[in-house]
DNA sequence: ATCAATTTTGCGGTTTCCCGCAACATCACC
DNA sequence: GGTGATGTTGCGGGAAACCGCAAAATTGAT
């Protein structure tokens, strides 16, 4: 007697999951879809859910904003998420909307179905949460600073991925100028930023700035998705500053 | 009496190509699947194929580089390229390798399955090309160029995109310096890059440089993966320099 | 409350980037 | 050969960015 609901925009995903969930033991008797994260929202209102399986990467609402939008409402839904992507972007992202209350679970696509039904058991029925393998890495790797980024770093380097002057920076975070390039100089140092083996016993070949940007993006600390999502939120900030 | 090969790392959708491949009248016997760009290298020479199914974003080696080295064999294969995204970088790759014998498609995972049904029909039967109407919009926009770029600014978007300075480009490039920020000019010029409305009446809030990264990647001119592809190249040519 | 660790900030100087202006070079088309 | 469009280069200056150093300020723990 529960309704679940399945976001994603991918058919033939849509049709997996579907398939999954019948076959699993979730007491399943009814299944609502959404192809995006607006309609997620509206549809997680519109019916009592016992759970939620949804996509990161959809049109129009990322997975992790239908989600936010969802648990404010619904503090204790559990929610599994289903996606391409270890990227850290999301990791992120989801740590730190996730309610104390909540369970929820963090599967990669390339899981088997079992795992998958196993997973969906777990969180929709256990109340246990899940995390895929690959993903707990990222996790961790955020709380050890050996390599990973503080939040403060990972703030900057968001917004110079957007392309914001040292100066906008500092306005925006209400830094200094020089703050702002001191924390520039940490992620700088951690993204491992010496002054590449000059290739031709020339003089530097990288510029600081993009060069750390080009490594964020090749080893999955951004993406697309979050820069545009960054620029949304630097523009809310702008807008409501002045008007 | 025919062999096609599927090349998909995803195996949901792997089974659907698997499927349609079946139900469409496409005379095949055979189906061989890879699930990377160098297995399909390797199965695209050890069988004698009618026509191959393809990815683009898989690990190891893009769809795009695999496609270049069975054309560079058999430079008469027909290939269905079968793809998430419209990007640019994946378009602009392809049609720099595509051989004038070759037929070949360009289809969007959204399409329907008889469509693809119809397309797979029309490359691999009656060897004609055949470009989602999506994907002919980013093509012709390249043509025109108004705000198309043209070949010279796409090369040193990407060669900022990795984070090389200006002397660097220059070098690698054997042009002035001046001539690098010259085309790098242009480039903002093409990307809109007017100094945007300052938003609390303070001065310039972009660094044209970042900020023509991140507008490139919001527009789907470039991403990631473009990214990864243009440091093999540049690694590839500073190490044949120095050795 | 005190002390250590971290972060923020100012100062000063070097390098790099950004760009208007103008002089060539190249190529194509008439 | 002329002429215009396009692309390259030098010059020069103003603005950012980069960074070492050291003094404040903040934070945390004992």
């Amino acid at each position: 007697m529960s309704t679940y609901l399945i976001v994603e925009d991918d058919a033939l995903h849509r049709t997996f999951l579907r398939e999954v969930i019948g076959l699993s033991d979730l007491d399943c008797t009814e299944i609502v879809e959404a192809t995006d994260g607006d309609e997620a929202v509206r549809l997680a209102q519109a019916h009592t859910l016992r759970g939620v399986v949804m996509d990161l990467q959809m049109p129009r609402k990322t997975g992790v904003q239908a989600a936010r939008a969802i648990w404010a409402e619904q503090p204790t839904m559990p929610i599994l998420f289903w996606s391409n992507y270890a990227d850290e972007a999301y990791v992120r992202g989801i740590t730190k909307i996730v309610p104390p209350s909540a369970t929820y679970g963090y599967l990669l696509k390339t899981s088997s179905k079992e795992r998958l039904g196993r997973s969906m058991q777990c969180v929709f029925v256990e109340g246990q949460n899940i995390i895929d393998r690959e993903i707990r890495g990222v996790q961790q790797r955020n709380n050890n600073r050996s390599d990973g980024l503080s939040e403060a770093e990972y703030e900057v380097l968001l917004d110079i991925a957007i392309g914001l002057t040292d100066q906008a920076i500092a306005l925006r975070r209400n830094i200094s100028l020089r703050s702002v390039q001191g924390r520039l100089q940490q992620l700088y140092a951690k993204l491992g930023l010496v002054d590449a083996p000059t290739v031709n016993g020339h003089t530097a070949l990288y510029n600081s700035r993009t060069r750390s940007i080009a490594l964020a993006l090749t080893s999955r600390l951004i993406n697309g998705k979050s820069i545009e999502m960054a620029e949304q939120d630097y523009r809310r900030w702008a807008g409501d500053d002045q008007t």
